[in-house]
DNA sequence: GTAAAATTTTAGATTAATCTAAATTATGAA
DNA sequence: TTCATAATTTAGATTAATCTAAAATTTTAC
């Protein structure tokens, strides 16, 4: 996908936000919105289009293409938020335009490591969910390995981090997608655990390995 | 000082960068160095005119307005690419590029915060001097306390860091500017050192507090 | 001191992103 | 179903930043 203007972005990531149930919103929600006559915006979906930004000529509905591109700026921005407020010490509060910025930085290789610095939050400072690097939300009703109950059966469905080397540590460690394990104790002091695993292999992890799932 | 473009802060950055002794530069040397065309220089240069950036409506030297911005532009790269070499890993041939866009990122409150977190660096991962937030180069003959040596007598002249704090921590400490001092004992496995201030008073210094000399 | 070469400026066009005003097209209520 | 209102699009202008081509100016070399 090739660079897009920040106008373009923002445009995308406002579309994004607006649409409704059906992945759909109209011309003047959008001018409202991002606070510009209504031509300019009808004047910019024919280009949104052209760009295969677009499903349609005239329906406001994101192609794929555009849907991946708004749910990726989503992410940087949650990550820079998370940055702001957890290394630089900032209030919830005070990062949203900062990041709006810095949303627009392109470079693959920053959008790789600042997640690995930040350990892979799944959520912003505003508990905000934060989109993988393929797009795809963290499932809201999982619970993270460090806020499991002990004794409580759960199936390990999904990993925090989108870094392929801690799904292959795992999977070294003999833990797979879709298997059933269980916390059977918690270190307060360290916050390890010790897992049990399909009824009959044990596991320890670390606090910042336990954060991950 | 209003927000400029993108656009109208690689110029003055340009321009600064070519400038010779007597502070000025030509149209061709800058349409050369952004590989734009002439013309496009001209044009600019007169608005960069009527925004108060240059001296002379013809003559390309940087107004002290112009200056400012330059060296605050220099201090921003400088930092981000500390930043990303320290903290997101980055070799220091990578990270050119993404400070040239972060630096654009305009938070007076960000620019606070960042060099505090960095620990106020003196120089970036290329070796160049980081201006300070009034766009002061750190003093080239200057010798940080971390690499004074031992029972050398020096002068107290700056500190690293612009965060009035700390001036006022080592004001408390009783040490002033101008003062003689010289390390007499220096601990190699934390690098904190012992300093003499003016042949009577003892100051021992952790290597953080060092390192803001 | 003048003419050739180099530099700079002007003039006119282009593109992205915006605007206002006017025209067109949908929507929806009686 | 029709007509008033709301939504959208078109037309034409504007601004920032760029371009090419041509004109004007400045430098340099003899």
């Amino acid at each position: 996908m090739k660079n897009e203007s920040s106008t373009v972005e923002n445009y995308i990531k406002t579309i994004y936000s607006l649409c409704d149930k059906n992945g759909k919103t109209t011309v003047s929600a959008v001018a409202e919105r991002l606070q510009n006559n209504p031509a300019s915006v009808s004047n910019m979906v024919r280009r949104l289009h052209e760009k295969g930004l677009l499903e349609n000529k005239s329906k406001l509905i994101l192609s794929k293409e555009g849907n991946l591109l708004a749910r990726q700026l989503i992410r940087k921005h949650r990550l820079w938020e998370t940055f702001l407020v957890r290394v630089l010490n900032f209030k919830w509060e005070e990062v949203h335009d900062i990041a709006e910025q810095l949303e627009h930085v392109h470079s693959p290789l920053l959008t790789e490591r600042l997640p690995v610095f930040l350990k892979y939050p799944k959520f912003d400072p505003h508990g905000d969910p934060i989109p993988d690097k393929k797009g795809n939300l963290p499932d809201l009703n999982a619970i993270p390995l460090t806020e499991a109950e002990v004794d409580q059966l759960y199936i390990f469905r999904s990993v925090a981090t989108d870094k392929s080397d801690f799904l292959n540590y795992l999977n070294k460690k003999g833990l797979q997608l879709g298997q059933k394990w269980k916390v059977t104790e918690k270190e307060e002091f360290d916050g390890s655990v010790k897992l049990l695993i399909d009824e009959n292999r044990e596991v320890y992890f670390s606090e910042t390995v336990a954060q991950n799932f």
